[in-house]
DNA sequence: GTATTATATCGATAAACGTCGATGAATGGG
DNA sequence: CCCATTCATCGACGTTTATCGATATAATAC
């Protein structure tokens, strides 16, 4: 989990917004593969959601992937996007723990140092 | 507060290491001006410990302050860079609420709308 | 005022990035 | 086996970015 990678794979509206389209998902998909309750994407659903080119859309999905944000699976011939949630939950983690460092400058109780 | 200026300032490694040294930063400036328990710095101090040029830091610093995570203050000749925490509490918080809609679609109870 | 120090700003340059259209590879259906 | 669909990859293009050195600005010290 790198932190800095995944700043930067969010610091980008139209993939800010691809990614939080991943994580609100559910039920809108075109694909017959994803199921209703499944918060999951297909590369059509997105480009047809936003106003981008198929290849662009497979640019940032790649971009997001490499920072570990989103995972892919086959099914027939489409592939199935989700967001990683364990990957997403270690990053927010790992921001709990950039705090100010206070008072006296001692550590505070309870931190965790970064693996 | 908008989270992708916020991911952008930080997807950047060398932005990223200067907001973590002004997170930890405690008495370790060389500015007169500055107090030990202050966790502040001035454009001197980043500019020895990085290897960047003054110009570069001084272009980052703006960048994270645009971003909204850093607040500049006049002391003398110096100008003495602080985490604006209250800023980085909030984007943490939105961070909070970024979350998988799982289940049967109906967003989870506590949540909060984004402003 | 003049010199010194700290820092912002400017101009240039090379690298990275976002975007597109076109092509290619894999899968499934007739 | 051929065709349609989905999607990744490639090549190109213009824009943004990271970085530097040089210069300008602003405060202080003498």
């Amino acid at each position: 989990m790198d932190p800095v990678m995944i700043f930067r794979a969010l610091g980008q509206p139209q993939r800010y917004a691809l990614f939080e389209d991943l994580l609100q998902a559910r039920g809108v998909s075109c694909c017959s593969g994803i199921a209703a309750e499944e918060s999951a994407c297909c590369v059509v659903d997105l480009t047809a959601r936003h106003g981008l080119a198929q290849s662009t859309i497979s640019h940032h999905l790649q971009v997001l992937a490499e920072a570990g944000l989103i995972s892919v699976e086959r099914r027939g011939t489409y592939r199935v996007y989700q967001v990683n949630t364990a990957i997403w939950e270690d990053f927010r983690q790992h921001l709990a723990g950039m705090v100010v460092c206070e008072g006296d400058g001692r550590i505070p109780m309870g931190q965790v140092a970064a693996e």
